[in-house]
DNA sequence: TTGACATGCAACCAAAAGGTTGCATGATGG
DNA sequence: CCATCATGCAACCTTTTGGTTGCATGTCAA
């Protein structure tokens, strides 16, 4: 969980997620193509988000596909978004049901 | 956004967030109770948290009363995890299509 | 007024993160 | 075979991060 926020954390890695999300199973080599930085820099961000399993690997002869998995976002979603979600909505239905209570007896000024 | 993300990549802000999220409006004090750090530490901690807009603050006499903000949690679902939310349900739908295939015709092996 | 309390600010420090260079390994194809 | 290409590994460096201590400021209440 934590590691997976800790990926997340990373403009670069979230970039690379994005490319994966456009094009599945590329290489090391495709995904420097768009970044500018080393290979070696973009090896180890790729190795920081396959130890948060956001991205399986598959090797194929000298190459080595890297597949999104989008599994570990949505765990996070269900075990940590999804209740503030439900707050944020909270919220609103709350701002709406009062609105709604103002407008049953609009004289009501919360100036 | 990238602030977002870098202020939920912490273990200490998100445990910030969760306590408020249980009891909303609480004072930097009442905060540092739960926590094993200086109360210095844990307004470091508020002020990135603050910073992302993630927390929201209001002075009242000396004290100053920290209020969860799930609105950027919700912008970051709305234009990041929802998008590999799709993925995922979309994912699962084709999972399902394709054992829905074989069992239409279940002598058909994809192996 | 004054002491206690809640917070703010700054210097400092160790560890982690993000990046680099250099070299090694293993597959591919002519 | 052997040059080339894709990747792996390790040492090293700089900046950021997460934490500390020490002291300053402002507010409440007796």
């Amino acid at each position: 969980m934590d590691e997976v926020f800790k990926a997340l954390a990373d403009a670069t890695r979230r970039q690379l997620l994005d490319r994966l999300y456009c094009e599945n199973g590329q290489t090391l080599h495709a995904l420097c193509e768009h970044l500018d930085m080393t290979r070696q820099a973009v090896a180890k961000h790729l190795a920081v988000l396959e130890a948060a399993n956001l991205v399986v690997v598959v090797r194929s002869g000298r190459e080595k596909l890297h597949y999104l998995n989008p599994v570990p976002i949505h765990e996070i979603y269900e075990r940590w978004i999804g209740k503030y979600q439900q707050h944020h909505l909270a919220a609103l239905s709350a701002l709406k049901t009062s609105l709604e209570e103002n407008r049953d007896h609009d004289d009501d000024d919360d100036g």
